[in-house]
Parts: structure tokens; sequence; C-alpha cells
RNA sequence: GGCCUCGUCGUCCAGCGGUUAGGACACAGCCCUUUCAAGGCUGAGACCGGAGUUCGAUUCUCCGCGGGGCUACCA
């Protein structure tokens, strides 16, 4: 299968029962890749047929999701088009109608089996170890006795008939022919007895009213393509080309759930992570240019992105790769951009993860611009501001008597040198950080030490950290008075610790 | 259990009959260096097994094994 040259129309639907994690939205990236790609449309349509299940949160964050990633739709919820409702309950009507129409036509009946017995059948058949499946009692119901069932107050379904022998097939784009035989298939159930479709004839009826040419979706679907195909047949309509992704794993090679941890693309956003570098990330799920380039802007994606190169073979999620990636496009970001997205974290109260609540809000954007450029390169994730930068914004460094010490140098030593450091920290002619560089060789020079055992302790000091960004471009930043204020504090500390020694 | 499907380094992805099996993340070492990063170099690390087909199989076929999916009045 080449990649379709005309414009395709492509739709995302998701059922609104949970938060929409990587694999699903990786399929909604597909088809909106593929829209782009070919000029077509990228339908959004929620499948919301299952009563019991719906959750208005999901179905929020569906859209946020979508929005987050800066996948645009021409026709959905919210949006209109020519085709709507765009939400399955809305369409009930039309469900209805058609699965009424299949009774007629022979090709389905209605059953008054309630789930009970049901259930009793396939307890029947599981200690017989008969595979479980739907024996078609129904079918041999007369319209009498459905009618009497169902003044009785019995919940009464529509099945299709399912034919008892022949084959059926189809070409998946990724994977090519796959053949069923329809004697492993049951009637299966197409309007529930609450009167709403399945999924199985919603989204056929759907699709073909909406004109949808490429059904992209998850390799969990393959085992019921051939009931698809079955109610196409039967309701004379042409089935779409069908594009079946392989399944994202867990780290414990079950498909993706609520349970592998961070696993939605808005716990990503709340981790830090940018939607450029999830895009990017996820379309690398199963799918590759061919050749080794692997961070690619959208645009790129866009122009390169082809069914045939979509992989066959399931991929395990793994959250390494992607702040690595997450880290390339931080370094190409724009340092104003930069800022405007770490801000809104650095500004959350610390518990969740911004700077100590001491630090008064709104954060001063001029300091941080000054910032930025120190930490820049360092950066893997937008959350990162708070505990990279908290000693630019917060005199409170406490540093650790263990951890003032550089190398191969005990307290003595350390104390000479944060001596003699805080002397030219008062006397320095300059505070740029080119100048206090050169003042401070200098200094290692005069008291024989090497510049890196002078600078250590310094720098925890400063800081409160044994690593942090470039020394003098932070003395820099935080200015000689701060700088000797923490210098003294740091030897208080030193000396305290070595007059009452511990244990 | 049945049906469908997948199987290359720990992970992601190349390979589409002949390659020293390539790249990226992670890992280790070295270089750079005031720490941490970033960057550079080097290293370690894989074709699930067995039969075929073929002059030649990671690549094609079959079987086995292993993983996954489905097996609902959920999607």
């Amino acid at each position: 299968m080449t990649n379709p040259t005309s414009p395709v129309r492509v739709r995302y639907a998701p059922s609104p029962t949970g938060i929409p994690h990587i694999g699903n939205i990786r399929t909604a990236l597909f088809c909106w890749v593929l829209a782009q790609q070919t000029d077509g449309q990228f339908i959004v349509r929620i499948e919301d047929t299952d009563q019991s299940r719906y959750d208005s949160e999901a179905e929020k964050a569906i859209f946020e999701s979508l929005e987050w990633l800066g996948l645009g739709f021409d026709e959905g919820p919210g949006k209109g088009g020519d085709h709507g409702p765009y939400v399955q309950s809305q369409r009930q009507p039309t469900y209805i109608e058609a699965a009424h129409r299949l009774v007629e036509s022979g090709h389905a009946y209605y059953d008054d089996t309630t789930p009970e017995q049901l259930h009793a059948l396939r307890e029947r058949q599981r200690a017989a170890k008969q595979p479980p499946r739907y024996d078609g009692r129904g079918r041999h119901r007369s319209p009498e006795e459905i009618e009497e069932s169902r003044k009785a107050g019995l919940p009464i379904t529509v099945r299709l008939k399912v034919p008892d022998h022949g084959s059926v097939s189809f070409v998946d784009s990724v994977r090519g022919k796959i053949t069923f035989e329809l004697k492993e298939l049951d009637d299966f159930v197409i309007l529930k007895s609450d009167e709403m479709p399945t999924y199985h004839l919603a989204h056929i009826l759907d699709d073909a009213a909406m004109g949808v040419t490429h059904v992209i979706r998850g390799d969990e679907w393959i085992s019921s393509t051939p009931r698809h195909l079955l109610i196409h047949q039967a309701l004379g309509i042409e089935p779409p080309e069908y594009v079946h992704v392989p399944l994202i794993l867990g780290k414990d090679k079950a498909k993706l759930s609520k349970r592998h941890g961070a696993t939605s693309a808005l716990e990503y956003r709340e981790l830090g992570f940018l939607p450029g570098a999830v895009f990017n990330f996820i379309c690398l799920l199963g799918w590759s240019p061919g050749d080794d380039t692997e961070v690619m802007p959208r645009e790129e994606i866009v122009r390169r992105f082809s069914i045939d190169r979509i992989n066959d073979s399931p991929a395990t999620f793994d959250a390494e790769k992607l702040e690595w990636m997450n880290g390339v496009y931080i370094r190409n970001m724009d340092e104003d951009d930069l800022i405007s997205e770490m801000l809104p974290f650095m500004e959350r109260p610390k518990a969740e993860g911004g700077l100590p609540d001491s630090v008064t809000r709104p954060i001063d954007r001029d300091y941080l611009k000054r910032l930025i450029p120190l930490v820049h390169e360092r950066l893997k994730l937008l959350t990162e501001g708070s505990e990279t930068l908290d000693f630019f914004f917060d005199d409170n460094v406490n540093p650790s008597v263990e951890d003032l010490p550089g190398r191969k140098m005990d307290e003595a030593m350390t104390v000479q040198a944060l001596e003699a450091a805080l002397d030219l920290c008062k006397d320095a002619s300059s505070f740029e950080p080119e100048h206090l560089e050169v003042e401070y060789r200098v200094l290692a020079h005069k008291i024989e030490m090497k510049p890196g055992q002078l600078f250590s302790p310094i720098r925890v000091a400063i800081t409160g950290k044994t690593f942090a960004p470039p020394l003098f471009d932070t003395m820099s930043a935080i200015g000689r008075e701060r700088c000797v204020e923490r210098i003294e504090n740091a030897l208080i500390t030193l000396r305290s610790a070595v007059s009452t020694p511990t244990d």
C-alpha cells in the first residue's frame, strides 16, 4: 500500500471513558498528519454510546490533549461541519433506523435473551470446555414471542445474523491480507437494549455518513474487523481502507493503560514536556522515515509520513528517550519562549514544584531572562527551573558541611579558601563574570590551590549545591552583597562544625 | 482454550537474499572543563529456535517457542 495521493477524510473517534493515553493519541496524530499531507480533513467524533461509562472529565481531556499537541480538526464537536452531529449519542435515530432496516432485510433479528441467560449459557460452555459464544437462539424467536417479551419489560437487543460458514478477508494497509473464518464468529449485538448502538454498528454508519476514507485505529480492532465487513455487506456500503497500527505497550509489555504510570499526553504536559517533542517522539513509535532522522519538526513529519512505513510490531513506551528529545527541543528554543513556558511552573507553590513560597510572585521576568542563558542547555524539562534556579531567588541556601570542601580538601583548607574568597569578593574591582574569573584564578595561584579547589567551596557556599551553572556568571547574577553574605554564612557553618565535632 | 497478529542490541528505529548487521536513547571509558550539563571520540550490546527454498539467509516458506490483541448489551 502506498500513500494516498488524493485528500483523505480521517477521524479520531475516542470514547469519553478515560483520559486518552499515548497510544490512543498516536492514532489521532497519524490521522492528523495524513490529513495535512493530503490536504484532506481530520474529523473528531465522540463515541459515547456506553452511557454507563461516560465521563465528562475524559471528554474534556480529549480536547485538551488535541489542543495541546496542536492537532486542530476540520470537523467535530464545537467546530461543526457538514456531517454532524459529531457526538454519537446525538445520532441515535440513525442507528435505530438502520438496525430495524437490517431486521427487515433479514440480516438481523430481535433477541430477548436476558443477561442472566447469557451468563448461564457461558457458564455451561465454560464447564464443558467450549469456547464461550452466543448460540443464536434468538434466530428462532417469533415476532409474537418478542412482542410478548417486550411487553413484559424484558430487554430486547438486535443481533446481526452471521453466516455459519464461509470466510471474510480484507487487506489491511499495514499488515496485508487478513482472513477470518465466519464459523468463529457468533451473532453479535448491534443495538443494545437501551436502544444505543454498539461500536460496531455506530462507527460504520458514521464513517459512511461522514465520508471517511481511511479508518486508522489500534491493532486491537483487527479481530472485530470481520464483523464490520459483515455490517457493510448487509447495509450495502463500501468499506473504507483499514489501517491498523500496532499497539503501544507498557514496560510490562501489556497494552498501555492507567496503571503504567504517566501515560497520558496531559500528564507529560504536567511533567514539563514540550508538545513538539511529544509529537515528534510519539510519531517515531511505530513509524520511521526510513533513514536515521529522529528529530524532525512537524512539517517534516507531515511531508515524510507514509502508511507503508508504519511498523508491524508493537512498541514499548520508554520515557527516557523522550526526556532526551525534550532536551533537544528546549535547546533549540528561543529564550523568550522558554521563559514564557517555564514561568508558570516556577510560580506554582513549592509543594507543586514551584520556587520556595518565600519568593514573591510574580517572578521578575527580567531577572529570569538574565538567568536562563546560564541553564538553557542544561534543561531537559520545563519543570526543572525551580530546582535549578532557586538559589538565585532564595537567599536561604544552607550549604552543608560535607559539601563545602572540594576534592582532597580538609576543613582547614576549606576555611582558608573561603576566607580568601570572601576578601576578594569584597574587593573585586568589577563583578563582571570575565573579570571575576581572572581575579579568582590569580587568587588560587597566590594561595597555592588548584582553581577547582578554590572554586568548589565557593560554589557550594553560594548555591548550596555541588553542581550549578558556571560559577562566575552565577556570582555576577547574584551580586556582590548577597555573595559576601553567603560566603560569610558558609564560614560560620564550617567553623561551628569544627568547634563542635559530631561523632 | 480458540481465532488473529507480532518477533533485529535493555528500549526505539534502519535493514527489504550477499553488510565488519547501521543509527538514536540509556550504560561504560576517554577528551573538553571551575561543578553539572552540552559537545567530541571510543567501547560494550541484537537477528527466538529448528527445518526447508537457495550457490548464499536477519531477510522467503513451514513448524515450534515466546509476546501481544480479541473472545461483552465496553470501546
